[in-house]
DNA sequence: TAAACTCGGTCTTTTTTAGTCTTATTTCAA
DNA sequence: TTGAAATAAGACTAAAAAAGACCGAGTTTA
């Protein structure tokens, strides 16, 4: 239940996988995708994204590949996710228009009202998702990736008793 | 991204309902699948669950219905994730037997092996996986149906500082 | 210029989730 | 004792979301 999204395994099978790099070498997508058997458009796609983003580093050409770009102690997991899934909405009564602003006058059918919760009249638990919402967007911004990526390496104090309390 | 399941939000509206109501009084599925608008059928699946596992009474015939029966500050976010959903598993990595031990004597064809994650063998985040499943069922342990359905209510004090903090 | 990359659109397939239909079973009251 | 009103639950269908494949580019360098 309540699996994480393939592409953000991809994610981070990739980004342990540059970790392990020498500074400024590049990895292909294909490289990654036969060692791992991840399908490779899959792959490429977040990849791109993550690019995009600033996460990785991409070069195209005969030798080109990608290389982590920032550092991953500063991207949470929710900067993760949300580059790869778009915004943290726990439920459809959250749908905010977003950063991403696109008022979009254009829009030949009207879906704004499409995706929206159809309960919403009646609904009684706005408020609960909305704190929902907001105790795991604070849950996801409080681990970082490397955090996550460097799990199993520093465990050898018995699966790191403080891993769980504090920090939340 | 990431919603939960209509299934959940269902069990929150009817037992954020059933809150309001004296001790003692019912509720029927078709009362509340019509005034909140519904599914009559999935809620009562629902709450049928929830009654199997004691959060909720349910009484049969004319005057039936159902009441809550167990303290819900006593019942986690987690707990009810599961009663509906199924053990906590943020990837197929994790596949427990498992505590639900329904030995499942129908299940026909043993599809043991085939959810298991095909990655298996070159994966090399199955200790990041298991960190943040660890960390996931932290936090919805931590967090009470009641405190949630309760949201927005004693939020005068500026959204609760102490939602947060306390408890864990 | 050709090989080996990334880029990115569109399409199809698969899986998961949601919802419906139908047939019991229980209880109470007229 | 019978019928109405409720829960119980199996089997099925539909809809939505996710995953993946296909393909035709654009870039770089040997």
């Amino acid at each position: 239940m309540n699996r994480i999204h393939r592409k953000v395994e991809y994610a981070l099978i990739a980004l342990k996988h540059m970790r392990g790099k020498n500074p400024g070498e590049r990895t292909t997508v294909k490289d990654m995708a036969t060692q791992y058997r991840c399908p490779h458009d899959v792959l490429a796609r977040v990849l791109q994204t993550l690019a995009s983003r600033g996460v990785l580093k991409s070069e195209q050409g005969v030798h080109g590949g990608y290389l982590i770009a920032k550092d991953l102690n500063r991207v949470s997991f929710y900067d993760l996710l949300e580059m790869i899934l778009g915004p943290m909405e726990v439920a459809r009564c959250l749908q905010e228009p977003t950063a991403s602003a696109d008022s979009d006058p254009k829009a030949p059918f009207a879906n704004d009202e499409a995706a929206v919760c159809e309960l919403r009249e009646t609904c009684n638990i706005v408020s609960p998702i909305q704190l929902l919402n907001r105790k795991m967007s604070e849950f996801y911004r409080n681990l970082s990736v490397a955090e996550l990526i460097e799990a199993g390496r520093s465990l050898k104090s018995r699966e790191s008793a403080k891993v769980n309390g504090a920090q939340l």
